[in-house]
RNA sequence: GGGCGGUUAGCUCAGAUGGUUAGAGCGUCUGCUUUACACGCAGAAGGCCGGGGGUUCGAGUCCCUCACCGCCCA
């Protein structure tokens, strides 16, 4: 139902159509790939939400960016698929629910494994749709049909399958090793879970007395004195002159009594505290290995529950770790061992979901063996040699160099975690014969020795192992024959933050090549981080968050897309501030207005059957729009093509405001005043291809508009698609370039801003008459046909044009706009001396210019080596500038006569 | 310790392959109820492109170096 032209609201009200269009494109069923053999088939699969989670502003970044990739192929008819996802999130999902529990006075050890997860699930049922809402106010375009969960059956059997495949190779592996743990998470984290951060702290120096002789000592420095329980080591560098004799030799561990040997190790930093490094192999990683190679026993003293454990002796048994920190260095210091304490900056690891101070410690966990980047059958190399050999490319390409890094130095992965919420893994041991076997399918019994008596492994897998399958899991893999697969993966793009780069990229490239032998995706684009107007990063700690819902409740979903998308290069962070938003609504409303302009200028025209395709409009003004809505065109795809989306929606910004609005709607008006036909079709063809070239970025207000300009326009042979949506994106095939419309209309311009610029410099007010005459020199024809429009926007009433160098008085102000001279007999307001003022700086500007240009081409270099279509315009310059020279020269001339 | 990014207008940022007198938004100043839009129109001011050196006929752009800010890895 079309309404009438004047009620459409003066301005574009977002919160009233944006529901009703989404749900008419779902629908409509436009969210699905639709089959088209002459498309190449598209595919994004949505990095998946933590399913608790709420959205923010980076997934509104996020989902701008793929939706507008998305809609962009899916209008250039590639069969196109935008695959929606939910991540159970182990760890993170289980730390908010325990919160929960805590909250209740409970915690999930009174509750049970099978209770807690029930949990979950409930938490799971009850939040985990708020978040595809979101999404739906953000106007993705992702195929709901499709929503995967990384729980669901398929890609539960896709995890299972590569477990018992990696199993079997013997590449998943379980050892007792020295991994990160979290006390508070109960944990073990894989090295990426922990953060490090700068603090405050002490530096400990404590005497080590020698085993033989009590008044010599060794002195080591440490952050965490009560390691000391578990030393079993002192090590020195095996330069290290002051330490010569002490190599070799035993001390006698202060508080324990222990001897424990002097060992010379060349990892030890000479430089460092005393030089000599307590070793504790048992909690620090470093030490660990320093205990490998000397053969160092491993003394546990810190358990699970961050306490000092009884192998640290009956004293200390039992202590909190930080107490006992405390404990330690007040009873060394009473036995005079404790030298000095000095403060000490350094960095701590704690634990990415809960910030505890993480404990390295021994522990029985699952690995998966990724190899070397440079074995080219590991997993690592040839995740290596996908990136390094271009097959997959990162997108900003400095990445490239950063993931490549990560994988030189990876070591084997962590990938069993002591939770309950998540994929556990599938291993079952026999309580008869002691075997243990991985399966896809639950086991009835020991395939060894046929006992019923088996148990599953307590462990549940890494949250980025499952993660690490999405881009095959979700179109399901392991299954023979899946269409999704053999149609969309590879998959096209992975669109995601360079934060987790190395948790999640890297993981999909290993376990994708992995499991399939290809790669996952062709294309990584990484985007940045958002943050809030001062630069700081948004956390709800800090107390700085911005909740999408509420922007684009109060500036409207596409100026929301609009701000975030727009003025930033891929991998860069962006600042969102209210003026960001405040600017791309202003846009959204220009749009909507010039739409308006438009759709009143056209009402009860008969004439506008051409519009659609306007293959060779004839009036200057439209030769020259059209030239540059092909061009805009060109570059809008092109510049998509690259992922500079940023860059796209900036020269979409620029034509619709500057050339569209402000130049050519202004000059239409003119014409449309005189009934000239061929006005009122360009407007609505040029406003038509915009709002497709805008519709990836901004799919509401172009849909808004698109079916209320449509409906009131003659459909093209071939009948229009029922929505913007479908329709097809801009391409340029053959291009209506018009340079001579160009730089004829160039001149137009450039009179009318003179004559705008002087009035504003004389204060003429802009009501006042003013009369012009120009001198055509040549272009005679031109200021004729635009005549009206030079008249009417450059406000000169009446206006003359004089034919080429018709002598005339030179009272008043002469304008120099090559070859024209626009003549404003403004006696009375300019006197001689003024005028000839300003003309002399005109000239001394122009003859500068001149100079320098003429100094360009005297260069016999400059001549010889550049390129020659440079040189060619620095001669048409050079004759430009000298011809306006000379008609400054003669106005003088003509002034001082 | 290694690596990466940044340093361009008052603020926030763009500036393929080196090539006019370096751009935008916001802000500032001056005008304007011009019948699409004051979420607007017209005009203006404002930049040794962080410092130094180099390559080149020509450098914001390439190379070296220094400084400061931020990030990643150890």
């Amino acid at each position: 139902m079309t309404q009438p032209a004047n009620a459409i609201p003066r301005a574009y009200e977002a919160g009233a159509v944006e529901r009703r269009i989404y749900q008419n494109w779902w629908d409509s069923g436009y969210f699905a790939p639709h089959a088209n053999p002459s498309g190449e088939p598209f595919c994004i699969v949505m990095p998946p939400p933590n399913v608790t989670g709420e959205l923010h502003l980076g997934h509104a970044l996020t989902a701008s960016l793929q939706d507008a990739l998305t809609r962009w192929h899916r209008m250039r008819g590639d069969p196109t698929l935008w695959l929606p996802g939910k991540d159970h999130a182990g760890i993170a999902t289980q730390w908010v629910v325990e919160r929960a529990l805590a909250d209740e006075g409970t915690n999930r050890h009174d509750l049970g494994r099978d209770a807690f997860e029930q949990r979950v699930w409930e938490w799971v049922e009850r939040y985990g749709n708020t978040i595809d809402e979101q999404h739906r106010r953000l106007g993705a375009s992702c195929d709901w049909s499709r929503l995967r969960f990384t729980l669901d059956p398929g890609p539960v059997r896709a995890v299972r399958t590569t477990f018992v495949n990696l199993f079997s190779k013997g590449l998943i592996y379980r050892h007792e090793r020295i991994i990160n743990w979290c006390p508070r998470c109960a944990t073990a984290l894989s090295d990426l879970e922990v953060d490090y951060e700068e603090r405050d702290g002490k530096l400990y120096y404590i005497r080590y007395p020698l085993a033989d002789r009590a008044d010599d000592y060794v002195t080591v420095a440490t952050t965490r004195p009560e390691s000391m329980l578990g030393d079993t080591g002192v090590a020195v560098h095996p330069d290290d002159e002051r330490y010569q004799d002490k190599i070799g030799r035993m001390t006698l561990l202060p508080i324990v009594g222990r001897e424990i040997p002097v060992v010379g190790d060349p990892a030890i930093e000479i430089e460092f505290g005393t030089g000599a490094l307590k070793v504790t192999p048992g909690h620090d990683v470093v030490d660990f290995e320093i205990g490998e190679r000397h053969g160092l026993p491993i003394v546990n003293i810190i358990g699970f529950d961050g306490c000092i454990t009884d192998a640290a002796g009956p004293k200390y048994a039992g202590m909190e770790r930080f107490a006992a920190r405390a404990a330690v260095a007040e009873e060394l210091e009473a036995l005079g061992l404790l030298e000095r304490v000095e403060d000490y900056h350094h960095a701590v690891g704690q634990c990415q979901r809960c910030s505890e101070v993480v404990e390295p410690l021994i522990s029985l966990q699952w690995f998966l063996n990724v190899g070397q980047h440079t074995d080219p059958n590991s997993i690592a190399g040839r995740a290596y040699a996908a990136v390094a050999n271009g097959t997959i490319e990162i997108v900003p390409e400095r990445f490239t160099r950063v993931y490549l890094n990560w994988l030189e130095n990876i070591r084997d992965w962590c990938i069993s975690r002591q939770l309950w919420w998540g994929h556990r893994i599938p291993v079952w041991y026999c309580a008869d014969c002691g075997g243990f076997a991985a399966h896809v399918e639950d086991p009835t019994a020991c395939e060894a020795c046929g006992s019923a008596a088996i148990q599953q492994e307590n462990d549940v897998l890494d949250t980025w192992f499952s993660s690490g399958l999405w881009p095959h899991s979700t179109l399901g893999w392991p299954e023979e024959g899946s269409d999704d697969l053999s149609e969309f993966y590879p998959n096209s793009v992975m669109e995601t933050g360079y934060d987790i780069l190395f948790f999640w990229v890297a993981r999909m490239i290993m376990l994708g090549i992995e499991n399939t032998g290809q790669i996952p995706f062709r294309s990584v684009y990484l985007h940045g981080m958002v943050l809030d107007a001062e630069g700081q990063k948004m956390s709800k700690t800090r107390g700085n968050t911005l909740d999408p819902l509420d922007l684009l409740e109060q500036y409207g979903t596409d100026a929301l897309r609009f701000a975030l998308t727009t003025g930033t290069a891929p991998g860069n962070n962006l600042r969102l501030s209210d003026e960001k938003l405040e600017s791309a609504r202003n846009f959204a409303n220009k749009i909507w207005n010039a739409a308006r302009f438009v759709i009143t200028a056209i009402e009860g025209r008969n004439d506008l059957d051409d519009w659609h395709d306007l293959i060779a409009p004839e009036h200057r003004e439209d030769r020259w729009i059209v030239g540059r809505l092909d061009a805009l065109t060109a570059a809008v795809n092109e510049s998509l093509a690259e992922f500079e989306l940023g860059e796209a929606q900036q020269k979409l910004y620029d034509f619709v405001w500057n050339d569209f609005c402000d130049w050519y709607i202004e000059m239409a008006k003119v014409r449309l005043r005189d009934g000239d036909s061929g006005a009122a079709v360009t407007l609505v063809h040029v406003l038509e291809r915009s709002l497709r070239l805008l519709h990836p970025f901004m799919p509401f207000v172009t849909e808004e508009i698109w079916q209320n300009l449509t409906s009131r326009v003659p459909a093209p042979a071939e009948g229009l698609p029922p929505s913007i949506m479908v329709a097809d994106y801009p391409q340029v095939r053959s291009v209506r370039s018009a340079p001579d419309a160009e730089s004829e209309m160039d001149v137009v311009m450039q009179t009318i801003r003179a004559v705008r610029n002087i009035r504003a410099q004389l204060r003429i007010p802009a009501a006042q008459r003013l009369e012009a005459a120009i001198e055509t020199n040549g272009l005679r024809t031109v200021v004729e046909e635009e005549r009206e429009a030079i008249r009417v926007l450059a406000r000169v009433e009446p206006l003359r044009v004089l034919d080429g160098d018709a002598a005339q008085s030179a009272a008043g102000v002469s304008l120099v706009v090559n070859p024209l001279v626009v003549r404003l007999p403004l006696a009375g307001i300019v006197d001689l001396d003024a005028e000839s003022q300003r003309l002399d700086q005109e000239l001394e500007n122009t003859r500068r210019n001149q100079e320098r240009v003429e100094q360009l081409l005297a260069n016999a270099k400059f001549v010889s080596k550049a390129r020659p279509e440079v040189v060619e315009k620095e001669r048409e310059r050079l004759h430009s500038l000298t011809e306006q020279r000379e008609r400054i020269e003669d106005i003088i001339a003509q002034l001082s006569a």
